[in-house]
DNA sequence: TTGTACGCGTTATCAT
DNA sequence: ATGATAACGCGTACAA
């Protein structure tokens, strides 16, 4: 019952392992004729060469891996589709990791590196920043992605790429917005700010907008997500709002760092017999396919997933390959003006 | 730039390669003195055995895969986690592997298999029947599972196992329950009927509920989703139930073969300038939690994904491990009355 | 252009 | 209990 291998095609075929090998790499001295006959030959089999083996044997392994903290958020599927696809016209392989939220990514990687001869890594999610002796043993390039951009630190000398919206930025621009609409009293639906998390920027974002404003930060409107086992979930949107909603801080909006966040909260909402927009505002941030869907449809920072998974698995295999360096590199993002927020009414007790 | 061997830690110990192999292996005979000096350097230096090495000289591989059709339907995620999680704590590799939708998830698994020695596989989602011939190829034990079940064949015999629920019964349960609230014209949202997919069998379920009651099929209510790279989107299921609407068939109600094709329905409703439940009925069939979020909240049919999850890896183990035979397993499912199905009103024109 | 032989890092078999 | 050594399947330098 033993697979077949390259030694039986090679007998198969009359000729030698090299020559098999050499027909299955492309390689350029080898005779079209015994070439294509050997192809025949392994077409007609279904051979397929033993990655195990290969893998021991190339320096370069053809292998990369997606390195994923956070997989229930519908957000990152499309992005892995992309790079995945993208791997694959570069005809490497491509291992997905998921990576709980209680493991250190870094040492997922490092673990990774070795046992699997990895030319590359993306990290997709999971903290901005990691402890720079360990990242300095990951044996290959890798990017970050998703998690955060830190604009000053686009001229230092970098070492691995990082590709992401401008998390700060970007949740000020969302948050004055809705100072703008007349909302004085903003609640936060934070990840939790223990970590440097997108969280931590998000919620910097926040208190910058209050800031430029002239509104005082009341820290009884920022509401933790519990420490579940996915924090960016819509049941901890949901408990988190109910939370504030059962609080005695009064508000007209809430700012949930995740659309996912935003729809538990909606839910939240409606269950205390208020309405979205009209009683409280909730925008997200994520831009995600659903928030188009929702009723009402989602007020939300979308980030060009596409883009962005586009762009960052391109530069991770033209860093592969030395034809460029690493790179920082800030996406925009686009305020989405939608349904679920709107002018401040009176604020309720 | 080398990585560390187990001929470097074993230099460094003292000691010879097999040595350290026994100690990294809990062999029982060595000298728990010095697999504990060992484990210390190894500890020490990060060593990390080599994968591909690994699987090439194993007899056995210690990694599965799973295979999965449709990875932005939510409704994997959740199995896909469990899964993973079962495995590790079997000390097994998983590798987890997307199939566009117009791959062929057999060939898949077919080269999968030689690649990488797998010793068992998981299928979500694809068809339901395939070419036996290739089937047989499979080296491997392997399992199907929220494919849809055929109760008809569970006393055949089988070398593999499928775990799922009866998706034509459930399916009829569901239309029957509308029927019962009055409505007699019930347009379908489907994947497409020419692939045995499970599209087909909760089309045929909707079939068997109609002329259960005695009412005449009208296929012009069938409306197939576009040949998209996904089918259960919730793009499909919008522009599907917009097409029904702008028809010139009247109906009272639209059964989706997925709860996020019932999302993008209800949107193309709520467009529409209707409501849902009370100017149309939109039911949906998986369960997902989002549609406990949505406004209304979906009624749906409710697959026990985390039992099924559970069940399906722990049958694959224990098929891998001998200690059991392949089985054909049908999951209760559940139906949920919620918020976005009510009594026929007058049917629109 | 083609074939032979070695080595990749590990585990397993056999001595010791 | 431990060490030397032969595989595992493939790619490749080198010889032919």
């Amino acid at each position: 019952m033993a697979e077949t291998t390259i030694k039986d095609i090679a007998k198969e075929c009359g000729v030698g392992v090299s020559t098999v090998s050499r027909a299955l790499n492309n390689h350029p001295d080898i005779n079209p004729e015994t070439r294509e006959k050997i192809m025949k030959v392994i077409r007609e089999t279904g051979f397929v060469p033993n990655n195990s083996a290969r893998n021991l044997k190339r320096s370069d392994a053809r292998s990369i891996a997606l390195i994923v903290k956070g997989i229930s958020n519908p957000f990152f599927s499309d992005m892995i589709r992309i790079m995945e696809n993208y791997a694959q016209t570069q005809r490497y392989t491509t291992i997905l990791r998921h990576v709980e939220p209680d493991e250190d990514e870094v040492n997922v990687a490092l673990q990774l590196v070795k046992e699997c001869r990895l030319r590359g890594i993306v990290f997709l999610g999971g903290n901005f920043t990691h402890d720079n002796k360990k990242l300095k043993l990951i044996n290959a390039p890798f990017i970050f992605t998703t998690i955060g951009s830190i604009a000053g630190d686009a001229h230092k000398k970098i070492w691995y790429s990082n590709i992401a919206v401008d998390d700060r930025a970007e949740s000020c621009k969302l948050v004055s917005y809705l100072i703008g609409l007349g909302h004085r009293n903003i609640a936060l639906i934070t990840e939790g700010l223990g970590e440097p998390s997108v969280g931590k920027l998000r919620y910097e974002g926040y208190r910058d907008a209050l800031e430029q404003h002239g509104i005082p930060f009341d820290e009884k409107l920022v509401m933790e997500v519990d420490q579940d086992r996915e924090p960016y979930s819509m049941k901890n949107g949901y408990n988190a709002a109910k939370r504030l909603l059962n609080g005695e801080s009064k508000f007209t909006a809430i700012f949930c760092e995740a659309d996912i966040l935003a729809i538990g909260a909606c839910r939240a909402v409606f269950d205390k017999g208020l309405k979205v927009p009209h009683d409280i505002s909730v925008v997200g941030y994520d831009g995600i396919e659903m928030g188009n869907y929702y009723r009402p449809r989602l007020t939300t920072i979308k980030q060009p997933v596409e883009e962005m998974a586009e762009e960052g698995i391109e530069l991770l295999f033209s860093v592969i390959s030395g034809k460029s360096e690493h790179r920082n590199i800030i996406m925009p993002a686009e305020l989405l003006l939608r349904e679920s927020s709107s002018e401040a009414n009176e604020a309720r007790e």
